[in-house]
Formats: C-alpha cells, structure tokens, sequence
DNA sequence: AAGTGGTCTAGACCACGAT
DNA sequence: TCGTGGTCTAGACCACTTT
C-alpha cells in the first residue's frame, strides 16, 4: 500500500454540498426530498447553463478541469455529469477538442428526429413546399399537448415534404406563440437547413426529446392531392411531441407519410 | 496538495494488459489493430460468458470484486465494462443485491420489445392464437435477413394476437431450424408468458436488440378475415430483425397492426 | 509543448438489502 | 453486521488536436 488514508476532506455528499459545496440546494429536511448525487446535481446546474444559453448550440462549453474548479467539485465528478449529458445526445465530446453543444445543424442529430429512410438506400434530395404559417387561438387539444391554457396563441405551419421532387409527407405542426413570434411563411421557405436548425438559431429553442404515436390511416381528399395518390391509400400517422431543456414540451406535430417507397426505421434496445 | 505522486504501479494500458494483463489479446503489431480499451476488452469477456450461458438470465452475475479479481483489473474498470451492458439493458443492477442477468420474464424487458400501446391506457389481457408453426427451407429474403444459406432449414410460425378477445396483430415468424429444433405449436400454445421467454428459457436464445422498418400497407382478404375487418383496411407492417450476442440475427417477423384502438409508441432520444 | 478528453487505479465512504 | 452496488476524490498516464 503506498499510501496511508487521506484525512477526510470534503467527503460528499454529507459535508461537501452543505458546507462549502456549490451552489446547489441538498434539501437537509424536506419532507420529500428525493437524494440525488452530486454529479446529478451538476448535470441540472450544467442544463440550467445551456438552458439560458450561456453556450450556444455548436460551441464548445468549458473544459472539464475549468467546470470542477467552477463547482468546487472533482474532476471525474463533472466528468460523470458530462457523461450522463452526452449520453443523452446533448452534449457531444471531442478528444483532445473539448465538449460541444450539439446542433440541429449535423447530419448525426438531424437523423435522429427524421426516421424516414428509402428503401434502396438512395437519399435524395429533400424540399419543404409550405402551404401556410399562420396564428391562431390554441384549440383544446393542441393547448393540452403543449401545456398552455385553452385560447393561447400557437402558430400552425402546414407543409408538403418532397424526396427528390416526389411529395411524401404532410407535416402539420403546432407551436407555441409566445416562442415562436417572427416566424412566417417567407422565413420558413427562404431558410437553408432542416427546420429544427431554424428554431434553434433564430428563436432559441433547441429540441432534445421526442415522443412518437403511429399509425396507419386511409388517405382523406386533400391529402390524396397533395401527395398525388389515390384517396384511400394506407399512410403512417405519425404524432410527435417535442420537448426542449426540462421536459418542456415546444412542439406538436401530425405527420403523414407515404411509404410505398420509404419507411419508418426504428431500433429496439 | 495532501499527496505525493505514487510510484507509477502497473500504468495501465502499456504495461498491465501486456505483462500481468488478463486473457485479453492487445494485439501490439496487428495491422488493423484496432484500438480498444481494458473496459471494453473486459466488456467482450463478460459478453461471452453471457452467449455460452454461464450465468443464465435472471441470475445474479459475481459481484464486481470477484470479477476485478478474475479478470485482475481494478474495480473501477470492470464498473464501467458493466455500466455499459447495464444502458444496452443486457445486465441490470440492483443497489445491495448484485447485478442480474436480464429476461424477457420481465415487465420493463418485455415492453421494449412490444410497442404496441392502448389509445386509452388500458392495458388488456394479451392471448396468442397460433395458425401454424413448421419446417421448410429458407426462402432468399429469409436467408439473407438470418444469415443462412439459401435453403437452410426454418422454422415458420404465424399466429394472432387478441388484446381483451380483439384480434389485432398477425405475425409471421421466422426462426433458424438450427436453434429451434423442438419447437411445435403445441409448446407454443401451452407456455405461459412472452414468446421471447420461451425462446430464452427452453432454447437459450436471447434477444437483445432489433431493428425494425415500419410501413402502412392495406389489409389483403385472408388479414381482414383473420382481424375481422374489411379489406383494405389500413394496417402497421412492422419488419424486425432480432439479435442475440455479437449481433447475430435470430428472427425475422413480419407483424400486421390493426391501429384504429392501439397505436405504436416511440421515442426520440 | 500545451491543452483537451479518455483510461486506469486506489481508497474512503454512503445507501441498500439480507442476515 | 456484512456484502453489494453507488458516489466522490486524487493522481498518473494515454490519445488526440492545436499551437
């Protein structure tokens, strides 16, 4: 054994976050005071940091050694924050680069939130055409989905979808007014990029989780003429919620995909 | 600073693999030697263990001592080979228990592989009905999805499954002959739980993955009899490929949804 | 050469569950 | 009380990237 024990310096979570610990709450006595770690405590102090957008998507945050000394924490402390952070696709790590704010603007992440792929492996060019982007008093069911009260302002962009000049999918989405304020038909058409990368440039708000309901429905008229189909045709419904920092939902959207020539790919873990 | 450096014992991955290592292989002048670290060099021994059956679903695995001390790494090491098969959800800890095998015996497992949800959150009892369950050689599709040569052996099972006496999926099931030699559709009738626990429990195979290709597709005549709706009706196809260790594929299944009550659920990450 | 993340170790202590 | 996994720390060294 080399060493003798070290005097019991800061141990944790008894001493550290109470006494000279960061600035994080450890709750003494609340009544349900769920425990959580310290390297989860950091994780929340690091969300809260990208939250308000002290680092914006795309750029590097600080090193590691930078945010121990910041947390008055260790650093494989911060490191096991990280972690957990990349692991959920927020934040990305670069050896001997640094760690980065992910973006909308990558391939990687744009995939993860498109899970229509052509059956012959051939991605062809895709183009938004849209039909309408206009503000209205959010209905019932939408104001629920995006926790707003009934008769809030949403904005609802409506669009068809095309994969090498084939239309494939009617996106209807709903977005919160209050966050969404200039957007309009001409922003959408001009901007280069996938939509999402819009809303986090432009409005700040970063998509980071999804939830999916799929269905098979028969094509109604208008959208048999918008994908020039036969009324009737089986399409995938898909429903989407999209949260932001925080589990806060941002976004609802009703999906119609052709699939005679694509599918819906997903991986069971 | 309370310390003074120590003296460099056993400096990881230059001397300990290659000198006292475990029964790992660094390969130092392999032309493509593909860099990997002792965590996931211990990763791939605990993987094998798991595929030749050592410790058996449910069981409980040794303790991360008695691994540090078989495999002469450090705790910390076989922690984090661990730590990665616990988020691929083929090991799951249990804080002042051990860590356990996982099984399709359970709830949290079973429902990963089934995404098929109720519109109204009530979930009904599930029954299987089996249509056939047979012999015959493997079709070219089936071949290449299950690695086998054309003309090898598979077993074909197809059956219907009813939530709360509603007929609402149709699946045609395709299995290696090799893997699966006793099975019959009485077995099949007769076993009590998930058809992956079976699988698992009388013939050893596990699946741990799949990937599935999700389309809408109408209902042909001999479907909309078996689902007792019309044809044409729009169904969810869903194609999976299943995996046990080392990514080798064991199922091929063709699943008809009837989604007018039921929807598939998924999420983003 | 300096800075970043990545790996490995060793040790102390905590939380949980069974005994 | 003991054994298990869970947390935190400190330090050495490696691998990658940029200066």
């Amino acid at each position: 054994m080399p060493f003798k024990p070290h005097p019991p310096c800061l141990s944790a979570s008894t001493d550290a976050p109470a006494t000279a610990g960061p600035a994080v709450a450890p709750e003494p006595g609340a009544p349900g005071a769920a425990f959580s770690p310290l390297y989860r405590q950091i994780k929340g102090l690091i969300l809260q940091s990208l939250d308000r957008g002290e680092w914006k998507p795309g750029e590097a945050i600080p090193s590691e050694l930078d945010l121990a000394a910041r947390f008055k924490v260790s650093q494989g402390t911060v490191r096991k924050a990280i972690d957990e952070l990349a692991a959920d696709n927020i934040l990305l790590r670069r050896q001997g680069k640094g760690t980065f704010v992910a973006t909308h603007h990558e391939d990687r992440v744009r995939f993860r939130f498109l899970r229509l792929a052509p059956d012959d492996g051939q991605h062809a060019r895709s183009r938004s055409r849209f039909l309408e982007c206009r503000r209205l008093r959010a209905p019932a069911e939408v104001a629920k989905a995006l926790e707003l009260r009934a008769g809030d302002s949403v904005v609802l962009v409506r669009r068809v979808l095309s994969f090498g000049e084939i239309p494939t999918v009617i996106d209807e989405i709903w977005l919160p007014g209050s966050l969404f304020r200039g957007l309009t038909a001409e922003r959408l058409a001009e901007y280069k990029g996938p939509m999402y990368g819009l809303f986090e440039s432009e409005f700040g708000v970063r998509m980071i989780r999804a939830d999916e309901k799929i269905r098979a429905v028969p094509a109604g008229a208008p959208e048999a003429e918008l994908l020039d189909i036969e009324a009737g045709t089986p399409l995938l419904q898909v429903e989407r919620i999209s949260f932001t920092y925080g589990d806060r939902p941002v976004e609802m959207r009703r999906g119609l995909y052709l699939t005679s020539r694509y599918h819906y790919r997903n991986s069971l873990n």
